[in-house]
DNA sequence: CGCTAAGCAGTATTTTATATACATGTTAAA
DNA sequence: TTTAACATGTATATAAAATACTGCTTAGCG
């Protein structure tokens, strides 16, 4: 049972960007950061953008800014908005041809078991995720913290 | 996030062993009945088979019995046995290499999280996804019900 | 005794989802 | 008008999972 990738990079690039706060982070910067491809995580990042979660700036001394507070990105939204696949066995997707699924409650069960799963994440946000570290964290990313 | 199919044909399997009652089941009679890879499944059966799910017996007129009373059988227990990689994202994985793990809180909310769900696993057995729709369940897998 | 139907085990191949790379376009500041 | 940024679409590569293949072992039956 795995999340993919693309929820996790999306989950650094809001830790990245809370963490520098009002100055804009460039796209390359984050990829550098922490290793990862730039391509990948420019899809990442247009679909944070269209979704609302960060503002992106094109041009020169362009970059990417959070537009909402970290207190208010819920890491349950967060999931089930880049996370596109959520049915977890073969009967809660598309196409299932499970013969035995008229008769079986596996659906339900897998089901509860969900949105308890989310549930839980529903409880926290991007402000949780840093907790009172957040100059260890600009540390290992590297970000240049601001004088404010 | 998916379960593996490996998980979702033990399930199948259990289900099936447990309409059957005490009647041997053969390997091949269940991947006929779902439709599915014959040699997967056998990997599965030995699977359950080593740890003390179902038990298996060799030879002309051989087959497959549930171990257990499918009372007995926890679904969250087979979930974290079958399923072998329950990290979510790559800080709870082996060879993890993401720079801001030592301070990001993502590890201890996703287990969290992860928890929960198995936790309403747990709460429902083999027995709770026959319900009592057993007959039902045998016409579907086309299970010639044995007078009793 | 040996044939046959079943499970056992290891390896190899195929498939699929995901991730990555590439190529080109658009925007806006300097 | 150049340059540094994001935008978009397509193609390729990678890795995990599923499936197939090959040969072995066990045990009932005639």
């Amino acid at each position: 049972m795995h999340l993919t990738r693309y929820t996790d990079y999306a989950l650094r690039v809001l830790i990245f960007l809370a963490v520098k706060g009002d100055e804009r982070a460039t796209i390359h910067e984050i990829a550098e950061s922490f290793g990862v491809s730039r391509n990948h995580l420019m899809k990442v990042v247009q679909d944070l953008s269209h979704r609302g979660y960060i503002t992106t700036i094109r041009g020169k001394h362009g970059g990417l800014l959070l537009s909402r507070a970290p207190e208010e990105i819920s890491l349950g939204g967060l999931v089930r908005d880049t996370e596109h696949e959520l049915g977890l066995v073969e009967c809660l997707r598309d196409g299932n041809d499970c013969i035995i699924t008229p008769a079986c409650r596996l659906k339900p069960i897998f089901n509860e078991a969900l949105e308890a799963f989310l549930a839980v994440l529903d409880r926290y946000t991007l402000a949780d995720m840093l907790g009172p570290r957040q100059p260890q964290l600009a540390r290992l990313m590297q970000i240049a913290i601001s004088p404010a």
